[in-house]
DNA sequence: CTTTACGCCTGACGGC
DNA sequence: TGCCGTCAGGCGTAAA
């Protein structure tokens, strides 16, 4: 599932391929996504070009000198560049025909993913409007984590999935930080020392940073029409190994009942 | 204010 | 073999 290193990569991948082509028709297979596609809104942008890609938390915003299409991969989407006539397969959603018979394709089996238009000016959509900072951004440290955790009696796992603090980790990348950084997903966010939240601050990039490194390695190229979209993962250190043995000291990894969602921990290495 | 639960949706998987 | 129940998973929203 496109966590943000995935998105990162997934910017990264297509920004070179669409960036100064003009925006000439919209493909709309199947409206339904996570919110209805806002057709008509769309195709008011044919004729703009994109001028560049961004990402905010686990959005991607195609900027064109019209407005903005801001993009959510949900838990299943995923993006290539293909010549428009490539048939399209069940869940290839939309398309944005470019002017030079290459089109940006959409698919997404579970339809979780999302598609807003913002018109020029008015760049930033409500739903990024509370975002925390970005983790690999130099305004996210221990200091700052430290500071929010504050009288914070929820767990850390969820104090460091709220996008609201920090913009963008996953169910994986949390759990894989707070393994590496020794602390238990259930402990109290506000009774993690300072020294222990620039450890997890630390972390969080870290791991990030390496999932990011490894897919511009590893992924294949966003413009080829048979191979899979690429979605990659580092060596996961708890993430989905229940019962197995840590890397780190051979106990078996337990699983935490954390609202609905499993998170998997050392019992010994995580306090 | 904070924290929790739910619903959206489909593919994968286990049990029978 | 096929059918069915369960679950994962981000995240906005409603509820507590």
């Amino acid at each position: 599932m496109p966590e943000l290193p995935e998105v990162e990569t997934t910017r990264r991948g297509i920004e070179p391929l669409i960036v100064g082509h003009r925006l000439v028709d919209v493909i709309v297979r199947d409206p339904r996504l996570r919110w209805p596609v806002p057709v008509a809104r769309l195709r008011a942008l044919r004729g703009t070009r994109f001028e560049r890609v961004d990402r905010r938390a686990k959005y991607l915003l195609l900027r064109t000198d019209r407005g903005t299409i801001m993009m959510h991969l949900g838990m299943s989407g995923s993006l290539r560049v293909l010549a428009a006539d490539t048939p399209a397969m069940v869940h290839d959603h939309l398309d944005l025909v470019l002017d030079d018979g290459r089109c940006l394709r959409l698919r997404d089996p579970r339809r979780f993913g999302s598609i807003h238009c913002l018109p020029r000016g008015r760049d930033e959509h409500p739903l990024l409007a509370g975002l925390g900072p970005e983790p690999l951004d130099p305004g996210f440290d221990g200091a700052y984590l430290h500071a929010r955790a504050r009288g914070r009696s929820r767990a850390v796992k969820d104090f460091i999935m709220d996008g609201r603090i920090v913009a963008g980790v996953g169910n994986i990348y949390a759990a894989e930080a707070l393994f590496a950084a020794g602390i238990h997903p259930g402990r109290a966010a506000g009774r993690i020392s300072r020294a222990r939240c620039d450890a997890l601050a630390r972390a969080i990039r870290e791991v990030l940073r390496r999932a990011i490194e490894k897919g511009g390695t590893t992924l294949r190229d966003f413009s080829n029409a048979d191979g899979d979209p690429g979605y990659f993962r580092i060596r996961l250190s708890v993430y989905g190994r229940v019962g197995q043995p840590c890397r780190r000291c051979g106990a078996p990894l337990r699983a935490l009942a954390r609202g609905q969602r499993a998170t998997v921990y050392c019992p010994r290495c995580q306090h």
